[in-house]
DNA sequence: AATATAAATGAATATTCATTCACTTATAAA
DNA sequence: TTTATAAGTGAATGAATATTCATTTATATT
């Protein structure tokens, strides 16, 4: 029998992530993919069942490649600060390096796709990350807090601070760069924000 | 001559938010909006030039009403903590009273209409915000940093904890309910990591 | 080398989409 | 009351969409 043409498989992811980034979820087509990636679409229908699952699907393997990116060196018995840090060295690390992924899942976070996807991707992630919140709230370093908050507080700043840097914005007239030191800066911010 | 009923045209407006905000700009479609408005396309094609223009025109009527709720009550020359509890104040009563609204900005935010969008709306806004920025940067009060990054600290976590609320999450297996408390408890942590 | 079979395809299909148009309806002005 | 005109409509239009299907192609197994 024939074997599956794995280079084609993960062309179609990559254009997948890159089309919905480009154009959004409302200008993601089957037909545009297909020729996005000089194949038919016949055959995105013989890698996933359809539309939905093409979109699900990517999203979920990108979310545990994700997920584990996040953990690397990362031990939930550390102090709040000091795991911080290595989370925001590994969030940095990341975006740096998918930028693609990065605009993805922020494109996903608001679309309907949400819910469908949410339910079961990056389990590794969120039990390490589940243990490191338990035992720094255990250990009174900082206040319980729904964990959405604790999210937007503790990450935002981070996103917002590479968006800004990597669409090019200007700062008082001069095209803005961010800097190590900027970016630890922010850091500290975020952490006497939470820390008790 | 026929006179425009003003009824419908709100209408148009409120369905057009409320489809967004369920479906999705990928789930938005004007036969769809038209038949949820129990009125014909074309009808909407005497309001709009086409769909772009109902959604644009939409974002910044929706827009420019947000920006003036914001700035209700406000001084800029005020001091910077108590500005920004004047704009925690003002958010979380629009954000109660509008829900769609702030929705629909959320699913604006990450969609392909945003930079056609985003040039001219909130005028008014954007001016009175921006002399508070400076007023509070040049007295010390806060550090200098991109407005993206002071914004997603900012407001942020208020965003989130109202979402969290709205969305009916439950924490720690009981029904989570927002309380004033928690909301101006979250508002000290953003003013102390903003504030020098 | 022959064969069985999954991969891959080009060309269809049916559906949904944005937009238009010939027509009817309501009303402000005459 | 008549009339001019903009509001409003139902039914089209053609383009884009998701999905299918009959067929061809490559290769693992025999």
């Amino acid at each position: 029998m024939r074997t599956r043409d794995e280079d084609k498989v993960s062309l179609v992811k990559k254009m997948a992530i890159k089309s919905v980034v480009k154009d959004g979820f409302e200008g993601f087509s089957m037909n545009k993919l297909a020729k996005a990636c000089e194949i038919s679409v016949a055959t995105l229908y013989i890698y996933y069942k359809d539309k939905d699952d093409l979109l699900i699907s990517i999203a979920k393997e990108e979310g545990d490649a994700m997920g584990d990116a996040m953990i690397k060196n990362f031990d939930p018995t550390v102090s709040f600060e000091e795991g911080m840090r290595v989370q925001w060295q590994n969030r940095y690390a990341y975006m740096l390096e998918n930028p693609y992924s990065i605009s993805f899942f922020e494109q996903l976070r608001n679309s309907t796709y949400q819910s469908r996807f949410l339910d079961n991707y990056m389990q590794k992630f969120k039990l390490v990350i589940g243990q490191f919140m338990d035992s720094v709230v255990k250990r009174g370093e900082i206040n319980p807090m729904p964990l959405e908050v604790f999210w937007s507080i503790a990450y935002a700043p981070l996103y917002a601070l590479v968006r800004f840097d990597t669409e090019g914005h200007s700062v008082g007239g001069r095209p803005f760069k961010m800097t190590d030191k900027m970016l630890w800066q922010t850091f500290d911010l975020v952490i006497k924000a939470l820390k008790n």
